[in-house]
DNA sequence: ATTGACATTACCACTATGGGAAAGTCTAAA
DNA sequence: TTTAGACTTTCCCATAGTGGTAATGTCAAT
């Protein structure tokens, strides 16, 4: 697209000033340069600044917020739910009745998604737990998942 | 596409024959119109036989087939797991213990997903019984999660 | 100057579900 | 019989999060 209007490389001075090129930002963040690319484009991150090449640099601050998005992905937020916590989070001003409110919204979620499979996997191995398992075509649970006596 | 080459209409003549077009086959099924005419493209159906006029009529064997997998999905299991069940299913000599081992192995799926979320549970939780939840800015969340100590 | 490792964008894929538009069909009432 | 409203068809798009690939350009080191 561009055609970089400096020839020489440029990367090496950007580091020495405390720069970060992507792969260098994936390996300090634990997130993929694919998923940095694609947060910076669903604006969960701002737009990273670039070298005349096009590059993008990524400083301190850039590597704590993908530190910041993949801890909150660890703990199963959503990306609609990290964007409203990462808004808290440069805000210093928050209440942080607001944050407790999304973590609890959030733990209810959980809460909720672990009771359905858990129902799930109860009903499975109440199943499965009659099925001898040999070669005979006799089988409690397709005889379950099939008749209506659900 | 296809003009209907009798101008009568045949739906009602098809259901005196014992069959539903897609609304009563989602109502009997509970699996919504949309889902009947996905099943069908990726294959977990048979094609539907269809009216001259082009509408789908599902037989009750059809019925029970959709019904056979709303109930799988409610289990939990995968599309391409539910197309080897119905295999399973329709194959009068299949061993048992094929049906068992794929139960088995989503019950041990399911068994990942429920330790994973109770983890995302538990940290969370933990980060936010410390939280007062008020108006000030301090929050343990958030600093849970944006600090190292992960 | 060349080469291999990396960057960029622009696509496509997945899972399962739903929404919507445009065109055609059915059913019931006027 | 005509007409209105409900329904059907196909086709495309969207969701959430991640990964893959291909074409093109750049960096680093030989």
């Amino acid at each position: 697209m561009r055609k970089a209007n400096i020839s020489s490389p440029e990367m090496a001075e950007a580091r020495q000033q405390g720069f970060f090129n992507i792969s260098e930002a994936s390996k300090l963040s634990g997130v993929s340069s694919k998923m940095i690319r694609h947060y910076e484009q669903i604006g969960l991150m701002p737009e990273a600044n670039r070298t005349f090449a096009n590059y993008r640099i990524f400083n301190e601050s850039d590597i704590n917020t993908l530190r910041f998005i993949k801890r909150s992905r660890s703990l199963g937020f959503s990306m609609k739910k990290i964007a409203t916590l990462l808004d808290l989070y440069h805000d210093k001003k928050r209440p942080s009745a607001e944050v407790k409110r999304l973590a609890n919204e959030h733990i209810k979620e959980l809460e909720e998604s672990i009771a359905e499979m858990q129902e799930m996997h109860a009903a499975l191995s109440n199943l499965a737990k009659n099925c001898r398992g040999d070669e005979r075509p006799e089988c409690p649970i397709l005889e379950g998942i099939s008749c209506s006596h659900h």
